[in-house]
RNA sequence: CGGGGCGUAGCGCAGCCUGGUUAGCGCGCCUGCCUUGGGAGCAGGAGGUCGCAGGUUCGAAUCCUGCCGCCCCGACCA
């Protein structure tokens, strides 16, 4: 490729609407541009990385034994009312009706296609298991989109359906992609973990996500020192040490009122009555599904949505905010508590074992101490509501935790039966039974697995593509575009490592050094050859390595050797160590 | 959808509050000279429905109304 010719229109300056790194490098590279919020143009070179990311993941579902297929962008919406999810999926789901007033929408993803397409063509036993996946462009009509690839409306998904016979084949198939994402990952360069997740709206029993480490990550996650349990702090379970089951052997008081002007915070509560906010009860209203509910955590404590939604069963839950909390209970906020509360409560489970807590008395300015859960006030559900902190134990190992942000690249579902038995998509046994698919599901957000590398990958200077994902390996600045004897020799140089099977940028431009240096940085391409003064002096070029500025000086002549032996070397590692 | 902010040349911004010359500046772009190892210099030049529509006014980028678009904070997710 010949920059000359080329599209890659970098900018010195950083656009204004890119927040995070990996968008602001995509703009001033000339990978991407906006169309519309959330939708972007790749341009040559951001497809190239695509691209990249696109063949590793085919190369590896392929190995795992599923087949490649390409579903419609555009589906009926009569098959989303057979799975029920044209009702439940929400505005996220971008609907139309066509010229013959038929409703359809844009495929956000595709378990009703699959599953139709399973029932139509999938009849006996003998036929399964069976693993189909695709690369293709998803539309998610997102409520906010926003850092640039991390989160568009449209995106280049990889989405992949096994179907099989019981729940040990299923867990066959889905420990197979289990292994495959490991691969998967491991050959793009990239420093991630696999964690427990929630199901989220897909449902299904269980479910892993794939995080790529970076610290503007959208989500948190738990991981432990001693054992390989990793999970989101959505799932992330917490559990009560052994001393705290036991209490201490404190005396138990009686309920008193006492007075707290002024005082809704849990930290001014606790200041002024002299404890610390460990001995506070917080009761915050939630909505679930439009329904206030009291939530009970300790002081010190956060609630955990995920959690909350999951132990209500509801399949929304919102924060309701103070006038929507007055409406609903005509109870003042900062001073609300269990203790005779006419709403419905969920305690976290370490509620239950306190003891002489204070909480809020339901009436304007006062506060009750001496509250003994259990005794003064009985939740309806108990459970794990509170989010996980970093002085929690490992609920596996007991060993200690660490809280890393992530970005999810991946998330693979058991889903079990719930598509194929909604929309009666069964097969024959041995006995000639009909019996409903088990289904799994496992996704990978292409695009946003290059913005992930860009995250975790960058520095002052711009991107540092991990090699295997750079839209090309090796960019060579010809500093001497006036000399007939440099020209020459990049241009020979350029030919040999192409030769040599290598992807090449050729920067012909009649451009200063400068110019070239800096954009040859900024487009994160991982080596870099320089033929100019000292070539002209030595007849030797430069090879850089843009990761950490490594240099190698060698003669022009065996210059292409050297490089195609090193890239070829280096991706080798990479591609072995996805095996 | 709720809360906040922005829309002026390809990009980054000023001008608007307090209406009044040909609407500026930096980067980029074009031409020429010069220069050539970390985004040079000089000279000349092109490029604008001031987001759109309406209103107020002798006069609107500037004031008012409505609409549209974009960004940030929350719920959603690959």
């Amino acid at each position: 490729m010949r920059y000359s010719q080329m599209l890659i229109p970098t900018t010195r300056e950083t656009p204004a609407e890119a927040e995070v790194v990996s968008h602001q490098l995509l703009l001033r590279g000339g990978f991407i541009r906006k169309l519309a919020s959330g939708i972007y143009t790749y341009l040559p070179l951001g497809l190239a990385a695509v691209q990249k990311v696109a063949r590793i993941v085919r190369e590896e579902m392929n190995r795992a034994g599923a087949q490649e297929l390409l579903m419609p962008m555009v589906q009926p919406a009569d098959l989303w009312k057979e799975s029920g999810r044209w009702q439940k999926y929400g505005t996220e789901l971008l609907r139309f009706t066509d010229r013959h007033d038929r409703e359809s929408c844009l495929g956000p993803t595709h378990e009703e296609v699959i599953t139709d397409l399973a029932r139509n063509e999938l009849q006996s036993y003998r036929q399964l298991p069976m693993n189909l996946y695709q690369i293709q462009t998803k539309f998610r009509d997102e409520i906010r989109p926003r850092f640039g690839l991390m989160r568009g409306r449209e995106f280049v998904m990889k989405d992949a359906y096994s179907f099989d016979v019981d729940d040990a084949a299923a867990g066959r198939a889905y420990d197979r992609m289990y292994e495959a994402y490991h691969r998967i990952f491991r050959r793009c360069g990239l420093d991630f973990r696999a964690v427990e997740a929630d199901t989220g709206t897909i449902g299904g029993s269980f479910s892993h996500e794939f995080m790529v480490l970076a610290s503007t990550g959208e989500d948190t996650l738990v991981i432990c020192g001693q054992c390989d349990y990793a999970a989101n702090v959505e799932k992330a379970r917490v559990v009560i040490r052994p001393g705290q089951q036991e209490g201490g052997s404190e005396r138990i008081e009686d309920v008193k009122k006492v007075e707290t002007p002024g005082m809704k915070k849990v930290d001014t509560v606790a200041g002024f009555l002299g404890v610390t906010i460990d001995r506070l009860i917080k009761t915050m209203v939630y909505l679930a599904d439009g329904e206030p509910v009291a939530v009970l955590v300790r002081g010190d404590r956060e609630v955990q949505p995920v959690k909350l939604k999951n132990l209500l069963g509801a399949t929304e839950v919102e924060l309701a905010d103070d006038e929507t909390v007055y409406k609903k209970t005509g109870l003042p906020i900062g001073y609300l508590g269990p203790v005779n509360l006419p709403l419905r409560m969920a305690a976290d489970q370490e509620v239950m074992l306190m003891k002489n807590c204070i909480a809020g008395a339901n009436e304007k300015q006062f506060h009750l101490t001496g509250v003994q859960p259990g005794r003064d006030f009985q939740p309806v559900l108990t459970g794990d509501l509170r989010q996980i902190t970093a002085d929690d134990r490992c609920p596996s190992c007991g060993g200690s935790l660490t809280l890393t942000e992530g970005i999810e690249v991946g998330h693979i579902f058991k889903l079990g039966t719930a598509y194929s038995e909604v929309m009666r998509a069964t097969f024959q046994d041995r006995e000639g039974q009909a019996r409903p698919f088990v289904m799994g599901c496992y996704g990978i957000g292409v695009s946003r697995v290059v913005a992930a590398a860009i995250e975790q990958n960058h520095d002052e200077n711009g991107i540092i593509f991990p090699l295997p994902l750079a839209p090309c390996q090796v960019i060579v600045l010809n500093l001497g575009v006036n000399s007939e004897e440099t020209t020459s020799a990049a241009e020979r140089l350029y030919e040999e490592l192409r030769q040599g099977g290598l992807e090449v940028l050729y920067d012909d431009r009649d451009e200063r050094p400068g110019a070239k240096f800096k954009d040859a940085d900024l487009l994160g391409i991982p080596y870099r050859v320089t033929v100019g003064k000292t070539f002209e002096k030595e007849g030797k070029v430069e090879i850089r390595r843009r990761r950490d500025g490594h240099t190698e000086t060698v003669p022009c002549g065996q210059a292409a050797g050297f490089i195609v032996e090193l890239v070829r070397g280096e991706l080798a590692a990479f591609e072995s160590n996805g095996k």
